[in-house]
DNA sequence: GTGATTGCAAATTATTTGCAATCTT
DNA sequence: AAGATTGCAAATAATTTGCAATCAC
């Protein structure tokens, strides 16, 4: 449980960028951090618009745009996905794609960070970072079948 | 120079899987192959109206559609791409995406291929398969810098 | 007070769909 | 001949933009 310390963060990092802290921007943020999982930005403004109905989509997207650009959402997409997901899990970290429902897992493995990039490469294009995207079936599909 | 190779593997693979081979495929897969890059349906409907003025985009999402189901072509997107790309490579292989100006190449390396995936995530998943994104600088942005 | 942000509506971009005419087999 | 595919136009979905009113600092 560690809402208050990433909200604290939220605050923290806009002022840094010299980005205004509305309450639009905090809920969307402790929504999104509270969900715990990957929301789009229709199914995020779904969640706020408990709170806050006269909130706009328009200002979902555009608080998702800024917080993306400071880095402190993730941005998902994967190949079956019509639109981008976000997280607050700003980690390094991995996905699952599930092949049969798209969903996405978040990975974490100290095995699959130790990535062994070929040294050419790294200097050929200055490589400054990886993730890598599983294939598989999630476990709820899996017991599904 | 493998074209005429890769053609006959469209005409094949479309017959195996009971899709006709018209025209129209035929011009938009070799003109993909030809290509030798990441095209944008809408990319590539320029290209192919070039040979033939009264294509339809549709026809190209379409074929693209139908490729991409019988893995005749892959699909990569990212992050900051507002489209999806194609590709006739369906080797297995990686990629890399410029961080300045967002093109993706290909990256083939046994050493990547070579990925210590976790027993537990494997069985937990039942992993198929994996890719991995690797974050640079293309060598036209070095150059130009 | 000043400039950034919001909410709304309209615009844009990417993709999909319905359907009659036309091809492939 | 039968069924799939094409081209077109319209529809849908995702995202962005312009702008006046409002809010944060």
């Amino acid at each position: 449980m560690h809402t208050k310390k990433q909200i604290v963060e939220c605050i923290e990092k806009c002022r840094a960028h010299g980005l205004k802290v509305t309450p639009q921007r905090l809920l969307i943020y402790n929504e999104l951090q509270t969900s715990n999982g990957h929301l789009s930005p229709e199914q995020l403004y779904n969640r706020v618009k408990e709170y806050q109905p006269n909130i706009s989509l328009a200002t979902v997207y555009k608080a998702l745009d800024v917080f993306y650009s400071v880095r402190l959402v993730a941005k998902v997409t994967c190949l079956e996905c019509t639109s981008a997901y976000y997280e607050t899990n700003i980690e390094h970290h991995h996905h699952l794609i599930c092949k049969l429902c798209q969903a996405i897992d978040d990975i974490y493995s100290d095995q699959l960070d130790i990535l062994n990039i070929p040294e050419s490469l790294i200097k050929e294009y200055q490589i400054s970072g990886f993730s890598i995207q599983l294939e598989g079936i999630c476990k709820k599909c899996q017991s599904t079948k």
